[in-house]
DNA sequence: CATAAAAGATGATAATCATCATCTAAAATA
DNA sequence: TATTTTAGATGATGATTATCATCTTTTATG
């Protein structure tokens, strides 16, 4: 049946909405497009009508995970302006960020999985992410006392994204806490 | 045809080396049974004689993957006495390792499709290698002159995994570059 | 209001997958 | 040597997959 221009638009953003999640929490192969369908309320008939394929779809979910963590931590700056860099990075890298890969950074969920497809788009999607990433970081360093020591916002964006990859691997939750503790005072102090 | 118990031996051996490789490239669910064991020589249908399941298969290969790269490491760390964590860093973060996932370590390869998996015992072979490492450079630490700062061997791992990841997904080879001298550079200095 | 367009449902397709059954020939054992 | 065991080949299984075809029904258009 049917639906209006409106509603039919809703649907694709609901798809992309529910892929983003799904794809960041079972990966680029761990999950079907009839079971992102179905999540997304609908039957598997309709995909294509709204994206020309699968990785299409992976394109346009990982641009929407992209803006819902942009808006995350963009939310968390707001809330604690004394200490950007701290606020950053204290929100990244935690059991909350590391518990939720559904809403969190692609980077450490999906960056390994993007790098081994042969997909010029779905790369230059990451590849834009990380040097948003390290322009961000770069303006909170200058902005900072240089207690931080001289770091580049490669390196530390490096320790962010490695150290959520690694904490959610462990299967030792305390020996996870310790490393989340340990990478959150190596780059703000305690 | 059935063949010596020595040659059946080989043929496990064989099997385990390829997934090591294949998997590291591919991902857990980027390459199936019958594609490993052309891969290593032979038909699909000898492969439940070997293992119970792809998933042990899977854990085998992981294992089999960690001692490799220790191998690669010890060999960097005979021929560089001198400085050894620098003989580590500078092999561990380098365009050899981003452009070889088969041979490399299977943190930044494979961390990430690990920890979506529900297997115990698979995520105890990649905590364990994470324990290993993070007191090899405990060692390496304790060791160096008081140059490198006061870093935790969390930190540097988060770090040396991080920047490998996202080398990878890096498509403008000169900003992948980049970054993983900005890293080197952060950990051991120029 | 009549007609065309299309969103989404249902169902089919062909490919791929992990796993299992059977067969063979040779190795191990008695 | 006769018998049993088994590694690996061949082929089948059923599940899952991405994609396509068709149908329905309602929206958009003339």
């Amino acid at each position: 049946m049917r639906v209006s221009r409106e509603k039919a638009l809703e649907s694709r953003e609901q798809v992309i909405d529910t892929a983003a999640r799904l794809l960041r929490e079972r990966g680029f192969d761990g999950i079907g497009v009839a079971d992102i369908m179905k999540a997304a309320g609908m039957t598997h008939g309709g995909f294509y009508r709204h994206f020309e394929s699968k990785d299409e779809l992976a394109v346009k979910a990982s641009e929407r995970a992209i803006a819902e963590s942009k808006a995350v931590i963009i939310d968390e700056l707001s809330k604690r302006p004394q200490d950007p860099l701290r606020a950053v990075i204290e929100r990244y890298v935690s059991s909350i960020h590391r518990d939720d890969p559904g809403t969190g950074c692609i980077l450490p969920a999906l960056a390994a999985d993007a790098a081994r497809r042969d997909d010029p788009a779905l790369s230059q999607v990451f590849t834009d992410n990380i040097q948003e990433y390290l322009d961000q970081l770069g303006t909170l360093l200058a902005v900072r006392p240089a207690a931080t020591g001289v770091r580049t916002p490669s390196a530390i964006l490096a320790e962010m994204v490695g150290a959520v990859v690694l904490s959610r691997v462990i299967s030792d939750k305390a020996m996870a806490d310790q490393l989340i503790g340990d990478v959150v005072d190596d780059i703000v102090g305690k």
